[in-house]
DNA sequence: GTGGATGCAAAGAATTTGCAACCAA
DNA sequence: TTGGTTGCAAATTCTTTGCATCCAC
């Protein structure tokens, strides 16, 4: 996978599949393996999502294509189709709304997510392997599961504080 | 709280405060504290979320309200009064749809949706105390988390191996 | 009596669907 | 060439808002 029969240098080949594959080809290779076609709007789609690696809302996502690269009913389709396949995973967040992210090599990676400002932070932690293990234990199939913290991040908090020294002491 | 001081007899007493507090009793307690009032469909609302005991969307909720007993807005306004307050948690579900569920004492658990048949069961473990504690140290504010689970339920896994024996042996 | 809460209607936002045209394989 | 994809428009669903009326305190 890294470099073709023809060439030991993995970067020394002349032909697209001479070079590393990129995030994009992995993706590129999961649509295809699928039977899906790869068309200009899913490729614009994917590298948005790549280069930004955090999650991002269907608007967002479709506001930092080029301009008019697609439609946001396309926008829609695709990630439905790529959340189907797994190349993609929906978080939802406080308020409701769904975000999404790539999601190649299904790392297991959750968010805190500021209440205050809505910045996110990723947390590399795994707590819940135990939990789905029970659960397929009790007979659960396709067995997977959804984490995300909320809090005032300490930027906001640091604000608060200076905007009213008082009230914002007392913790919830 | 638990019987008044007119009376040693938990359940001997004549007038409304000399009951054992109902779980009702204890929500509208905590509206009264807020300086809210108590209304014919915040009771019933409440009544049918207590007596649920499992998270239910808005339309169910409303739904499983006696007939009329009040209008969708007012569910939608209640419930967000309730989750302000506390009274209630928003969990999301697989398909982003909010459901909500009665949350008087903050017990922390969590649930396994089926994705098939939608079927919810809790799951009494906490899990995530470690990830708070180290948001805290890190100068996070009101933290809080949100997980559910996801999978195929083993009724809905039989339901499918018998209606297709081959391909539901592929797992995801 | 008074202000918070509700009902109704209507607006607004988010998401889905239908269908003809398009283009990747 | 052909069927999966897309764009556009419109439908549908979900949620919020405005305002007059009502009722808990």
């Amino acid at each position: 996978m890294i470099a073709s029969t023809q060439s030991n240098h993995p970067l020394g080949g002349v032909k697209n599949f001479d070079r590393i594959p990129t995030s994009l080809d992995l993706a590129c290779a999961r649509l295809k393996s699928a039977g899906l076609r790869i068309t200009q709007p899913r490729i614009a789609i994917l590298e948005t999502l790549i280069k930004r690696d955090h999650p991002a809302s269907i608007e967002q996502i479709h506001h930092e294509l080029t301009s008019d690269a697609c439609d946001l009913v396309t926008v829609y389709r695709c990630l439905a189709v790529f959340e189907e396949l797994g190349l993609v995973r929906r978080c939802f967040f406080h308020n409701g709304t769904s975000l999404y992210e790539i999601n190649l090599n299904d790392s297991r990676h959750y968010h805190i997510v500021c209440r205050s400002c809505g910045k996110v932070e990723r947390i590399d932690v795994s707590i819940t392997d135990g939990v789905e293990r029970m659960l397929r234990e009790r007979g659960y199939d396709q067995v997977t599961h959804m984490v995300e913290f909320f809090g005032v991040c300490p930027a906001c908090r640091k604000k608060a504080a200076e905007a009213d020294p008082v009230s914002t002491t007392i913790a919830r």
